[in-house]
DNA sequence: TCCATACATTTCGATGTCGAATTATTTGAT
DNA sequence: ATCAAATAATTCGACATCGAAATGTATGGA
């Protein structure tokens, strides 16, 4: 098994400080480095297709739950994990794209509801296919033994650390 | 095994697009969360000690690296990935609150070299030590062997993505 | 020696996010 | 029916980062 770029930093620490356990250090900063490794390939990816990954991220968290319920901007703040405020920043300007939809909810007027325009499903619909295409790209060097495996170990961290699912 | 989130966004991908293979998303998806939930752990801990993680990055870079050869602002950018222009701000902050000191090298007065105050130094040996305890809580949730696993798994996946070892 | 090129850092302008305050609406208790 | 509290979205100011341009320094070939 080749070496990587954290075990020459666990090699460090273990000079510096051998009476320390830094095996922790190597997997949440394994976890760091792998995500932000596939952060900064799905935004090369995104960018061929005009789009922002932040883009991506509110049409396809539409796409796949829209079938349930319309969606408030609220509810998609906390689906992608950030601030009202941003996501206010965010529906403002794929409105102009012209990919989204926005109306107050006639039942409640304090919220609004998002949905996607024709040209904004066409638009999901045709880059998912190639983003989880250009995703499995990424995981080629593992097999999909160990790919389960890691999905596996993975949930069972989240489990672990309070990221269960919603409802 | 119990469910996480992840498995509810494939749950609705594979009814609204059935013809995909989203087992990468799946992945990736566990990656991006577990690193985040990761993040903002490290975040509360850090905040603890009146540090932010940024400064405990730039901290425990020179900490274990220091002993080979002092590291310049360019390096150090390098080291923690963020552009050199971030680095010229976190130095000067550093710099401001004791905690380094940044000389230029007089061999080559082109750079800059950074290096622990006697405070810097007693600060990062004492937070390092809770840093790793907390981490290690984190991963309480798998058996060692797990840990193991999960850390072959993301360096398998780090080099076969071209995050090796350095030199 | 001179000068074009390479290199290291800093400055600058733009950007996206955050938390707090603000505005608008709804709900529930009296 | 009224009004205080809760809820949803937006605005505002602050902040860290980025890429590009600017500044200062070193190197090597003519």
């Amino acid at each position: 098994m080749d070496r990587d770029a954290v075990d020459t930093i666990l090699d460090q620490w273990n000079r510096e400080r051998p009476d320390l356990d830094v095996s922790s250090m190597g997997i949440l900063g394994r976890l760091a480095r792998a995500s932000r490794l596939a952060s900064l390939d799905v935004q090369k990816f995104m960018n061929q297709f005009g789009l922002e990954p932040w883009e991506f991220d509110v049409l396809a968290t539409l796409r796949r739950s829209a079938a349930e319920a319309p969606l408030t901007p609220g509810q998609l703040a906390s689906l992608t994990m950030i601030g009202s405020a941003a996501m206010t920043n965010r529906v403002d300007r794929l409105v102009n794209r012209g990919l989204i939809h926005r109306e107050t909810n006639p039942g409640n007027r304090r919220q609004l509801l998002v949905s996607l325009t024709p040209e904004g499903l066409a638009l999901v619909d045709e880059v998912v296919e190639h983003h989880v295409e250009n995703q499995q790209k990424m995981l080629d060097g593992l097999s999909r033994t160990e790919q389960a495996q890691l999905a596996d170990l993975l949930r069972k961290f989240l489990l672990a650390n309070n990221d269960g699912a919603p409802s």
